[in-house]
DNA sequence: GTCTATAGAAGGATAGAC
DNA sequence: GTCTATCCTTCTATAGAC
């Protein structure tokens, strides 16, 4: 493969990802990110051969790109109250970055769950989930959290990381009316969303 | 309008709002709606006159379903922790037996905000936040929270109760790695969300 | 490797018979 | 009001020239 095939894919690539995040799998139009890229709906289908396989490609490097911020979670150098705060301050930063991901990722998961089997086929989730459970097996008895309540917790930290995020578009109708920006919202949100969680956890 | 039309218009909402909640706006094919409602597509048109209007219908009538859930945080009869308590209780109850609502409202409203628009513009929010707001002023000063905290925590609560369903795919591919049932862990999320937030409110 | 032109299929919408 | 048949546009995908 020449460089210039290379940066021809590349811009193909890079066309195509913004056009996906934005209309979805079913809203996207070959021509529209043929457009994008500066060059002719052919060339989609030389590089890629069908928009599937496009997508299959984009889908695949954001979610391994999600994933990798998610890693320092696993980090067993921090206490939990240390990685709460450096999950929500990292985490909602990142989104700020990709505010349309969480919107994309979550509908075209339910809209074809095989495509994340695929990778979390690749990942040995639940050895991380134990050594998790290990790392902070003291601390978790310090909080006085139990085994189960552990997917409950993290699901939370997650979701209020994430939902505004991909209800923007409700927060924003509403947020007029009261007088809230919401750009002004999420940047208090770093600091208000680990103070929140670690005051819930600690008895 | 006769009984029977309103019966065949009945039919095709209903078939339109399983497929657009299965399929969304872009992946709907009128064909499919037709099918479920064991009619042919001519009819869609002649009741619906195009596929947007139809869409518009069934996205005005769920969204206003939805509203309707929600309500009952402005009754001012119930105290904050009790209102939580309800909600949770309640609004998961609703999302285990509509489980694809939430992906199918933020995506379509991410995708054309101008819809929720129009609905929003026949609902007094402002008069309801700051009834809200009255309604609990004792109250915020006893758990020490500001007014610009409200909404932080209104989102919150909102976020833990939907985003498990929204993000229901994920979940459900990890939750297998791990040995966690979707349902049950749901059921027990009713009563887990609502202990969570008062802990974290109570100083 | 890149382009133009076009095939081929699918989907929304309508005409017209009953 | 409901159906069949069909129009017309749009979109993915490919053929073929350069």
């Amino acid at each position: 493969m020449t460089e210039n095939d290379r940066q021809t894919e590349e811009k193909i690539f890079e066309a195509a990802t913004y056009v996906f995040i934005d209309k979805g799998m079913d809203g996207a139009r070959m021509q529209a990110i043929a457009n994008h890229a500066g060059i002719n709906k052919a060339l989609l289908h030389y590089y890629f051969r069908t928009k599937d396989r496009l997508f299959a490609a984009v889908f695949e490097k954001i979610a391994v790109k999600i994933l990798r911020k998610f890693a320092p979670v696993f980090d067993e150098k921090l206490s939990i109250e240390e990685k709460i705060r450096f999950f929500f301050r990292e985490h909602i930063t990142f989104l700020q970055e990709n505010p349309k991901l969480p919107i994309f990722i979550l509908n075209e998961i339910n809209r074809n769950p095989a495509r994340l089997r695929k990778i979390l086929n690749n990942i040995d989730i639940k050895t991380m989930w134990s050594m998790l459970n290990k790392q902070h097996r003291k601390e978790l008895k310090k909080y006085n959290i139990t085994e189960a309540a552990l997917p409950q917790i993290m699901v939370s930290i997650a979701a209020i990381s994430v939902f505004p995020f991909a209800a923007r578009g409700i927060l924003e109708g509403i947020f007029e009316k009261i007088g809230v920006d919401f750009d002004q919202y999420i940047e208090q949100r770093k600091e208000f969303s680990a103070e929140f969680v670690i005051k819930a956890l600690t008895k």
